[in-house]
DNA sequence: TTGTAAGCGTTATCAA
DNA sequence: TTGATAACGCTTACAA
């Protein structure tokens, strides 16, 4: 493998300017400039990116840190993360949780996004700084180098469940998700909140606490099924549980939506296969802009705000009228 | 951000001790070593990689390259070898076609798993050698330092298409991927071959050239509906175009499988989902596999063959008897 | 316009 | 058991 010295050395020049001529600075010859390039083609050269980062402390990688590979429709937020990236000429490295701390401290990279709810805020806060920011998803973290892109979930939550209630829905159950993280929080609070409003009674018994898996899902109405006690509608933290909610029910005789109704939310592909009433997230949209934003403060515009994403109640045939 | 230097002189010992103690060197004190150790922690100390990479040349990481976002069950495939990667304590890094060549050649990894079709056989072959091992996934390059991890499609393809002849079908449609990806070849291979033992006629018209999206199998269908020519029984090169092509049927008033059976190929939860009669294709092994190949390859067993794995045949209801 | 040389943080060699 | 020092490949003042 041949470095810039073998370059160098083959061109007649010296490694200053071979640099020079690989960083686009002005003060090389013209004629210089060419042959040195057609070297480097020649010689199958790419630079060192140790060499280059241990100098010159930066690095053009973005790092993406997910986990939960259950999750089909991250794929969708890669996606839009990776054309961001690429649109500004970065690179994008994914990394696991695993990694996420070596990785965000050895200085190979120039900031992070993190949508991994495993990654602990004080690690985030311990790691971001001026010249290493940090976006976060779906959770807020108060520091200045730290900035959040997150759904709004209430709003739509509030008009999906309100619409179970016009719809004649009195008796609703509630399947969550893991109870720190934001999203799930706000999705709760917006379903409990309709609920008080019209004046219907949510006792503790209707509430289950899952984990945003499809098996959780699954256990929950299966509690619900032993118990007893099954509601005319699951309202689900996520589409995940929604479906494994679903496939226990029919495994123990309950027809959907004629027995019992149910709601997802995330809009992800088997939800619109399977019927599912839901709410749609901009994925692809959710990603580009996390990469805007965090390569647009490397770049120097640091003073800019958290964002809010827009989300949609999608209504299918999941939720009849009663 | 503190660096070995700091973490040397509040210990009180060399840098060259430090550096000792980090890499398990035997050479040092074990009161030294522990309070090394114990300044590390409270300097919050990472090394840097790019000092590390640079005088060592070596490396922790193992890259994946992968490119269809469309595809969900890659990410069974990236559990599989994350799992496998952090039990040899290596680091895995996810990157996407657009910058593989750059981190395959800059020094920081020490291997790839390369599963997008996109990157070109030329370029792995003048990467790769006996300090840079690759391994391919669906495909095969004869190269020393190129190991392939495949699927052994022909035989399972064959057993469910001679399923569907002793089923009693007779008109068959073929709907492919790429065609110059190794697995749609054999897929079709197996598909033409029963066919002929069966001496059953298969004309180019019933052949839809596709590319794995569940567009081009919305758009196949929709073509042989259109030359009023649908078939008794799509077979699918995969589950995305098998999904999209029932779409379209759906749409144009055709009954999946009561007017039109259909197969796909590679399980991914939809096919289950949508009973849809397939081939199932072991994800998670598929990537831990992958990942050990290359690990102990990296580690010095350098004389392995290729592996094929087995798919196995997943009959749904999706191809009831005729 | 080009070259010389210092130095980034680490590891490895060798001497103490 | 430790420490001084050279070297890895590159960028960047600064000198020519």
């Amino acid at each position: 493998m041949s470095g810039i010295k073998d370059v160098a050395e083959k061109s007649g020049v010296s490694i200053s300017t071979v640099s020079n001529v690989l960083n686009g600075k002005k003060n090389v010859g013209e004629r210089t400039r060419e042959r040195v390039l057609s070297i480097c083609q020649e010689l199958n050269y790419y630079p060192n990116s140790a060499g280059r980062a241990l100098k010159s402390g930066k690095s053009n990688v973005i790092l993406f840190n997910f986990g939960d590979f259950d999750r089909s429709f991250y794929l969708k937020i890669i996606q839009g993360i990776s054309d961001c990236v690429n649109d500004y000429e970065y690179d994008l490295a994914i990394i696991t949780e695993k990694s996420c701390e070596k990785f965000m401290r050895n200085n190979m990279s120039a900031g992070s996004i993190i949508l991994d709810e495993k990654i602990p805020d004080t690690l985030l806060e311990s790691v971001a700084n001026i010249k290493y920011p940090i976006v976060v998803m779906d959770r807020k973290i108060d520091n200045p180098h730290i900035k959040s892109v997150i759904i709004d979930n209430y709003t739509p939550m509030k008009k999906m469940v309100q619409g179970l209630v016009d719809k004649g829905y009195k008796k609703f159950a509630f399947i969550a998700g893991p109870e720190h993280t934001l999203d799930n929080i706000e999705r709760y609070k917006a379903f409990k909140d309709v609920l008080e409003i019209n004046n219907i009674v949510f006792s503790q018994n209707d509430y289950y606490a899952g984990n945003y898996r499809e098996k959780s899902g699954y256990l929950a109405a299966k509690i619900f099924i032993i118990s007893q006690d099954v509601p005319e509608v699951f309202v689900c933290a996520n589409d995940n549980m929604a479906i494994g909610a679903i496939k226990a029910l029919e495994e123990n005789g309950y027809r959907v939506p004629e027995d019992v109704a149910i709601t997802g939310f995330d809009n992800i592909q088997l939800a619109e296969a399977m019927d599912i009433t839901t709410v749609d997230i901009p994925k692809y949209e959710r990603g580009f802009i996390a990469a805007k934003y965090l390569i647009e403060y490397i770049k120097g515009k640091t003073n800019v705000d958290d964002i809010s994403i827009e989300a949609k109640v999608v209504w299918r045939n999941s939720t009849p009228n009663k």
